[in-house]
DNA sequence: GTGGTCTAGACCACC
DNA sequence: GTGGTCTAGACCACA
């Protein structure tokens, strides 16, 4: 995985676990990898897993059975949507619309640049 | 000023400052204000100032005259344009469209929630 | 190590850290002394160090992981070299070429000069 | 005058009139320009040839005749030399040969390079 | 543990 | 007056 600075580590998985639910790659009442096992896919210290994880236990996307591993919670997808739609239009939409307005860009621009850099 | 986090607090006046000039509001030649008075003005620390100014002499957006202060370069505005736009195309824009895809938002959506935005 | 003022510490760390790349004693994909190790070795305060280290990136010479710490990039050698001779090449250079002329020295001169030294 | 960070301005307008004495530009005897009449020229602070004429006062090359004006002494251009020397054996040449160990350079490749950047 | 940022305050050279 | 640098110390997010 290659990460884009300098947003968190720990955020940029949990983003790439999500896609990997909503696109149907992970299903609902699955058992993911554990901590270790997916810190080393993604080369990455254990402890950034654990906050992932964290992060997605208390969204209640995924559960831990204690001494087993972490599934994926039968919402799983529906909260996972719920949850990057929050962040898409709280976070990044307020800024990007502010940002449209200063450099005048409209939809259409957007669209030129989306095709050119696609 | 007001400064959300986490975002450091001299890119967001770098950020500012840019807007001012884009919008015209300090034009090009003009001298900018001193390191002490803008850090009273926005109610900072000297030290961040000296950054934001550094960052934006880097950028070729301002100059230091010795002994006298910081002005405008003649190609302020320009630059200024290019910088932010650059951070917006490389940076957000190819994010902000996967995560588009994802949702499964398209662009009348986007505009739905730019208007209740704007 | 000993500052000659009135250079910029923080300058004369960077051009030490370059010296210890060109010479060898550093090599491309090593890790680098944190930067509190650093400053304590070298007597500075910690910030000072930051901003060596963020000139080196700058620079493209050393990169950062994220909570690990700093690294010599593949190539720093080439680009400290090449930082090195920039400097010298236009900045030096040219006053010293200038300076030759009115004191009328040659490199004959010169020669003498550096044997002594040496 | 085009003047070359970071070097003090005062100093660079030294060596300047140091390079008008020592071409025969200004004659030993000679009237210079006064304070506020050289700073027009240059397009400088005042006060900043000040410091330059204080300097040259400080090392004999010229003298104030109070309601006059400052005049060339009679050893200007030997003083002027002399001067400079200094400035250059002691400032300038260490480094400037510590530079060319470590970028490995020889006269030959000076050589080369004052050709090219002639 | 890592670096990043910010503040407060000092000192300095320079214009 | 101007900016530039440095220190000391604190706090923070992150890995």
């Amino acid at each position: 995985m290659n990460f884009r600075p300098p947003a968190p580590i720990f955020l940029q998985i949990a983003e790439h676990i999500i896609q990997l639910i909503i696109s149907g790659d992970w299903k609902e009442g699955d058992r993911i990898p554990s901590v270790r096992d997916f810190a080393t896919d993604v080369e990455v210290n254990p402890n950034t897993v654990v906050r992932t994880y964290n992060l997605l236990s208390q969204e209640g996307i995924i559960s831990n059975k204690r001494g087993v591993g972490y599934f994926l919670n039968e919402n799983a997808k529906k909260l996972s949507t719920t949850y990057l739609k929050k962040q898409f239009i709280n976070e990044e939409l307020p800024y990007f619309i502010k940002m449209m307005k200063t450099l005048e860009l409209d939809f259409e621009d957007l669209k030129k640049e989306y095709n050119e850099h696609k």
